[in-house]
DNA sequence: CACTGACTTTAGAGCGCTCTAATCATTCGC
DNA sequence: GCGAATGATTAGAGCGCTCTAAAGTCAGTG
């Protein structure tokens, strides 16, 4: 049973300075690691500072120094292991820098993003990445006020907001060449809310439906499991013509999906194949055999990290846009020869 | 193409101040809104504000104020969504409270996990709750130096820290009781790494086996899927007597579990029943069907968050334990009727 | 021995805000 | 009409640190 202080921190570089005998300044060095302090006055510093028991006070260092070494990371969700991955991806991105990672959620809610991005730039984070910005590009350059950002699978054209992401269209694409490769022709696609920026998967599935001669059906959802479930049980209860293929907008609408064609007693694939998009991690397991379209999740939060460090470090330049290819891949969900 | 100026942040109060004819005390107090300013004096402020377009830098007021409204967040790692779940709770919990929610990932490394409750402190967060704390209290009291913190899903012998949990010693006798009512006397248990604090599923596990006369058996994971996944196999490949039932220490183990039991063809629940334990979302998909023990994730985070709040606001008095029921949700891993 | 020049150390002025105590304006009671 | 009471506003001293510029140290040099 420890006895903490209640009379908590009032230990400052004062203190330290008047114990160890030096001025505040030499301190702040110490602290620092300069190179440039003896090694005998740094250990005095350092010692005296063990015996206070001193920890610096980031908050005032920051507002004194401009840098707060840290980043402010947005996501649409938690609950979508995606994010996790790119998380991964970040902390590797940024890992030695001596940059901290901020962590705020999104909820795909445009208030809670702006509000988010406002605190960040409150807090003067050196940079805000930004993965599920759902909101709009002029509200964004309003909140960001010049902090330096990166939009993960987005492309925003705000000056000084760099993009990194995945290829969209092509990801679209792909999942409809895959299933007509498999002689499906009536391949729906169930994609998110009209209202939010990201179309592009639905675009390069009509695209390629179109190229095909193919009729495009589109159902919207809301990029939840619980939402796949939900429109596909609608669809099956309204008795309309079940499609012989899904493209879902992401894999957890896709396993939604899935659920409901289960509960139907519908097989798939052989009554009907399934491609969602994005590849997280339970869409790999055996147990759903999902086929997906990996988007490098983990890739992305590297690049972008990489290039919010760029900026930071101070390269000027118009906003760069570094976009990734998409991976198919097929499990028993779309596999005929499935089990 | 909005030309978002690159010498960025200057305004400041004493700018808005001058614009507004006032003084910076007074601008102070309308950001604050203080009730106690004029209409008048408060438009006034206002606009010339809007018009600056000023920010207030949060920096220099939680350095002045000695308090930062914000809360530090540890979680043990974001690929398992049970800590979505707490996020959730923990946001909830704080709604309308004006505290902002930073996070900060652990990933089961003290070194790490210091390290973040180390930031949190230097930046004077106003309270640190840590979901999935795997160091030592003596190490956490240290670097919290009087820090008020809520610990989820531990008890921990620090003076000042909370804990909110659920009965992790319950929850392993209640997978032991479920499983024995169904006949099985061949129960295996997959737990964690011996070193790690959360050893009370496990012993809840051993208790009951002894009551009811059973051997148990113990074997080693790492709470991921892929462990579950590998010392399954291992398992398996070494030819010793499969268990007719297997308690694993999470979701994520007893779901590699389940790979790994379908993949050398066993039927889960006819061969090999399975129990988990934290009832995160994909367990309870049909296309999975884990039966779980469902351990309240959001309702803790909520409450964490409602602990803290409570301690930030001034309440003394000794460390407080809240220890929530643990439920079994049965579901097709352990259904003897399952098709 | 005065004089560089390389290396250390420090004084002191901020960073942008909050907070206390004091000042200035009004209104009210008698 | 005057002091008290109430309310609105402000001066000014910090918060704990960083940073610039200036000042000390102490060899080595001619």
């Amino acid at each position: 049973m420890k006895q903490t202080s209640p009379a908590q921190r009032s230990v400052t570089m004062e203190d330290v300075a008047r114990e160890a005998g030096v001025s505040r300044a030499l301190v702040s060095l110490v602290m620092r690691n300069s190179p440039k302090v003896s090694p005998a006055r740094r250990t005095a510093v350092l010692e005296s500072a063990a015996a206070l028991g001193y920890s610096p006070n980031r908050l005032a260092s920051r507002l004194a120094s401009h840098r707060t070494r840290t980043l402010g990371v947005l996501f649409l969700d938690l609950h979508n292991s995606v994010f996790a991955d790119i998380y991964d991806g970040i902390t590797e991105g940024t890992a030695g820098s001596g940059n901290q990672v901020m962590v705020a959620v999104g909820s795909a809610d445009p208030g809670t993003e702006l509000e988010a991005v406002r605190s960040f730039v409150d807090l003067r984070v050196d940079g805000v990445i930004l993965a599920g910005y759902t909101g709009s590009a002029e509200e964004l350059a309003a909140a960001l006020r010049g902090t330096p950002a990166v939009v993960i699978t987005r492309e925003l054209e705000i000056d000084g907001v760099d993009s990194v992401l995945c290829d969209d269209f092509r990801s679209g694409a792909l999942a409809v060449e895959h299933l007509h490769g498999l002689g499906h022709r009536r391949i729906a696609h169930v994609d998110i809310s009209d209202w939010l920026p990201y179309t592009a998967r639905r675009e390069g599935y009509l695209h390629a439906m179109e190229k095909l001669g193919l009729e495009p059906m589109l159902v919207h959802s809301d990029m939840t499991e619980r939402g796949g479930r939900a429109v596909m049980e609608k669809f099956l209860a309204s008795g309309a013509e079940v499609p012989t293929a899904i493209f879902a907008h992401n894999d957890l609408t896709a396993i939604g999906i899935m659920e409901a064609l289960a509960s139907h007693g519908l097989s798939v694939p052989h009554d009907v194949a399934v491609v969602g998009c994005d590849n997280i991690e339970v869409a790999a397991s055996p147990l759903i055999g999902l086929t997906s379209i990996d988007q490098h999740a983990r890739e992305l939060g590297q690049l972008a990290a990489q290039v919010m460090l760029e900026r930071i470090g101070g390269t000027a330049g118009p906003a760069v846009t570094r976009k990734l290819d998409p991976v198919l891949l097929v499990r028993r969900s779309s596999d005929p020869a499935a089990g």
